[in-house]
RNA sequence: UCCGGAGUAGCUCAAUGGUAGAGCGGGUGGCUGUUAACCACUAGGUUGGGGGUUCGAGUCCCUCCUCCGGAGCCA
């Protein structure tokens, strides 16, 4: 008997075969029975009547509860009344087990709920389609780096030094001194590029910020290219690239999971390169012409991102920030020593920040310099600074979150659904 | 940490200070094309914990706990 999976029954129309799965849902009208079923690959209408299984098989309707594993075996046909267009004739169902008390029922539960119970929400129908949306969303990022000669490097999770600072740092025992989770591939990311010359590297990074929004986690995930011979103009060419690049994929290996979800795909189809690069000073402008009382030099907040990027169909990159609130790395604008040449991309639709890069400081005086004046320690800093004592070059590079962009392009207000197992300040468990 | 909201059946929610209820889910029965099917019947409760006011508290007061949303902080 040969064994297929839901997503390829279509090439199966007329023969015979079996399918490993679970209940979802069943149906009876009398004599004939519905049984929706499901195999991880999507959902599959199968049929038991009365007159064409022997009594045992057709007496399984009140004992398959939700979420029973079974294996069942019938012909294939097409069925236009069938979700999906085919459904199954079932022969023969063979249990594997029956489960028991299934707590989550396709019918509404609030989010407390459903987070207590995220290892099985996994396998309701939304929660399926974001994460299989993540899985393209890494691929298409994977094989845009791939595709344009970046070699993947990986950057340790164990860190001795602070990026920027270190109250948002997660402090571990590390044997006899301590250590902290990264929250930053960034800095090994330099040493990388000045050995290959463009990289990436692609990983979970930590932060022990006591934010509650929908846009925070505390563990979250970040590809990281950074470039040698690079300046930001360049670094803005890549970041846009990019983002159409994993849009583009997503519309085209997503459809099913988008229309599940509901999403308007018309705003997504806008986006294409070149996006629109504005300076800090000209976002503020943008602010205060849309009403917001915005202080020249402050960050912005959450609503003030989603002001600046309701004013462009496309991400909006926003560069040349005040220095003082940008990290010590960032190199100053040769034309305005206040001005750091970093840059931010903003999701539209209000989805917030998904790109923080810029150029990098590449003179050791300076390096050394900025350090000092940030407070931090110099010599956990000896290798960094020795990148720009041995063939220091113009470099640049960014960070993307993977969940604030799944969460723009699956078009989910939360990003704690935008990963399989969420962390946040409250919550260490499932 | 601050501001706001919530906690009642397995779930989602009702209940003017006066007999704790509905829908869904569960169980039983009916129905040969259902799409979260439908119909009938049925079981199911320490109203988050503690204290107080009152003839009487799910409801009012105090306190603690938990969760949600937002702010700050940040990506």
């Amino acid at each position: 008997m040969k064994e297929v999976t839901i997503a390829e029954i279509g090439d199966y129309a007329g023969q015979e075969v079996a399918l490993n799965g679970w209940v979802y849902h069943v149906r009876s009208i009398g004599k004939i029975w519905f049984l929706i079923f499901r195999d991880g690959t999507g959902l599959l209408q199968c049929v038991v009547v009365k007159s064409e299984v022997d009594s045992d098989t057709f007496g399984l309707e009140t004992k398959l509860t939700q979420e029973s594993s079974v294996r069942v075996t019938g012909t294939v046909r097409a069925e236009p009344r069938a979700v999906g267009g085919h459904e199954l004739g079932v022969k023969s169902i063979q249990i594997f087990q029956i489960a028991k008390d299934y707590p989550i029922a396709p019918k509404e539960h609030g989010t407390a709920f459903l987070m207590d119970h995220r290892h099985l929400w996994i396998r309701s129908k939304k929660q399926h389609a974001i994460l299989r949306i993540r899985h393209q969303v890494i691929k298409a990022c994977r094989d845009f780096f791939d595709q344009n000669g970046f070699t993947l490097l990986d950057t340790p999770i164990f860190t001795a030094n602070a990026v920027e600072g270190t109250t948002n740092l997660f402090a571990v025992d590390y044997f006899d001194r301590s250590a902290y989770l990264t929250q930053s591939g960034q800095l090994y990311g330099e040493a990388g590029a000045m050995a290959f010359g463009k990289i990436y590297c692609f990983g979970p990074t930590f932060r022990a910020e006591k934010s509650k929004t929908r846009r925070h986690l505390t563990e979250f995930w970040m590809v990281e290219p950074e470039m040698a011979f690079c300046d930001l103009d360049q670094d803005m060419d890549w970041a846009e690239k990019l983002v159409a690049y994993i849009v583009r994929w997503c519309l085209d290996h997503c459809e099913t999971e988008l229309k599940t979800l509901e999403r308007d795909i018309s705003r997504l189809e806008k986006v294409k390169a070149p996006f629109p690069r504005i300076t800090y000073t000209e976002a503020v402008e943008i602010l205060r012409k849309n009403g917001v009382d915005f202080e020249f030099g402050n960050d912005f907040g959450g609503n003030d991102e989603t002001v600046i990027s309701e004013q462009f169909d496309c991400p909006v990159m926003v560069h040349r920030w005040p220095a003082e609130i940008k990290a010590f790395y960032m190199k100053r604008d040769v034309e305005n020593d206040k001005l750091a040449l970093g840059v931010d991309m903003l999701a539209p639709e209000g989805y917030g920040e998904i790109i923080g890069g810029g150029q990098r400081e590449d003179d050791h005086d300076i390096l050394v310099k900025r350090i000092t004046d940030a407070g931090l320690p110099l010599k956990p800093f000896q290798w960094y600074l020795d990148l720009r004592k041995y063939g220091s070059v113009p470099h640049a590079g960014f960070g993307l979150g993977i969940e604030r962009t799944v969460a723009w392009i699956s078009g989910i207000r939360h990003i704690r659904e935008t990963i399989p197992f969420p962390r946040t300040i409250y919550r260490l468990e499932p």
